[in-house]
DNA sequence: TGAGCGGCTCCTTATATATCAGCTTCGG
DNA sequence: CCGAAGCTGATATATAAGGAGCCGCTCA
């Protein structure tokens, strides 16, 4: 089984925004704006809530979330918001997508990488442990990429949709318990 | 020769994973 | 005072975003 632990998500309203006056309006510890170290203007509603970062042009990415519905819901929210706040006329935006599934997994097995390495296909694969400790493997024909560990863990980053994530666990599956 | 422009890289955020170095802190 | 233990930040992965800075190229 796969867990989703991280979903990023963007999105565009069809306004040029004021960040430093919205900062100010909103005012902290929601809104957070430092132009002079980041273009974006942060918003978090509770503390360890998912953040959603707004840009000038109306763009806007949520980025923390443990499941689609929490990102649209954390959009509804922001969209309220600017609504309310006479930002935008309707709480609507032009377009919302998930961009990015992080997930992690279990093999229940410790893996020998560098055995897995060949096993994979050195061409998918890039395994330097004194670079970092784990494997990275890069499914042909898939979305996403894997990071494998010696502990069995997995994390697969990359997907647009869940279903993706999914497809690349279970044939990961097969594929390590063929090559081991 | 220099201005301008396009393309590229880096910055920042979230998040799991693991391993290293370097630092602080604490106990004997 | 020193070793051990704990903590922090780096390493790598994906992804959106705007801005800064850099490099190379073209044209006047």
């Amino acid at each position: 089984m796969v867990e989703i632990v991280n979903v990023v998500a963007s999105g565009a309203l069809n306004v040029e925004l004021d960040l430093e006056r919205l900062a100010d309006d909103i005012g902290e510890p929601v809104a957070r704006h430092d132009p002079d170290k980041y273009p974006g203007m942060y918003l978090r509603f509770e503390e360890d809530a998912p953040l959603i970062t707004v840009y000038r042009t109306g763009k806007f990415i949520i980025t923390g979330a443990d499941s689609e519905d929490e990102s649209y819901s954390l959009r509804e929210r922001f969209l309220n918001l600017f609504s309310d706040m006479d930002v935008i006329e309707e709480p609507e935006d032009e377009w919302f997508a998930v961009q990015n599934y992080v997930c992690t997994g279990e093999l229940d097995q410790n893996l020998n990488l560098n055995a897995l390495a060949i096993g994979l296909g050195l061409e998918k694969t890039e395994y330097e442990p004194e670079q970092f400790p784990g494997l990275i493997y890069r499914p042909e024909g898939a979305e996403g990429v894997v990071l494998l560990f010696a502990t069995g863990k997995v994390v697969i980053t990359g997907c647009r949709s869940v279903e993706s994530v999914e497809e690349i666990f279970a044939s990961l599956t097969e594929t390590v318990s063929e090559v081991l």
